[in-house]
DNA sequence: TCTTTATGTAAGTATTTGATTACATAAATA
DNA sequence: TATTTATGTAATCAAATACTTACATAAAGA
């Protein structure tokens, strides 16, 4: 049985997030997404680990190869997730942004 | 100085996602928040301290009270970053979705 | 069959995370 | 001024994270 991880927590880390990146384009082995990055096979391994187990992603065996495919149905889940917020940055003259607007006097930074 | 945080890390904890949550429908005081977790006190303000740095909040002093305040333009950074997979999510008919559907005889998840 | 290639897995470890309790401080109120 | 209220901060700790190296296995090709 497999482990159930959440969506969010696997795109915390940025290696997963460049991962997710790099099969978008074009799935992958996983030698071949390794390859991408400055770490153990095993280590990016463990990463596309979570992401399966997140659901972002699948394998699938070609030969002695595995291939990992993004699941853009997943990742909609996290898109679902922020539509609570978008009305918020939507509306550009909300309450929020004076209260921002007049921040800026007592907080100084970005 | 403050430290700067990844938001995508900062959205990882379920806890805090519940903060942003409450918050985005009306700002509130730190007592205020912790009132709607079943953890302590400092526990939330943690929580609320690592939204700070990410940006995702600003803080704001009302007397001996500090209000938190959703920052909309920081969520939108998220959403952003979903831009790059929203297209294969809309794509119906593409090759990951044959793939995934040849995958049912083999994955009995789900 | 022997070797190479692609991957799995286990053991170990430093660091980070998410929580706790205890105590400190600062603003409002009696 | 004394007390209450809202919050800050420090010390502590267990568990999770993000790696590493070493070794195992399974499929493909010489």
């Amino acid at each position: 049985m497999e482990k159930r991880r959440d969506v969010f927590q696997a795109i915390a880390d940025p290696t997963r997030r460049e991962i997710l990146s790099l099969i978008a384009k074009k799935p992958l082995n996983l030698n071949s997404i390794a390859e991408n990055f400055d770490m153990s096979r095993p280590a990016v391994s463990q990463h596309i680990k979570v992401l399966d187990e997140s659901g972002l992603v699948v394998m699938r065996k070609k030969g002695r190869q595995r291939f990992c495919y993004i699941r853009p149905q997943k990742m909609k889940d996290v898109d679902q997730w922020l539509q609570q917020f978008r009305q918020l940055w939507e509306d550009r003259f909300d309450q929020l942004d004076q209260v921002l607007t007049n921040l800026k006097d007592q907080d100084d930074e970005e």
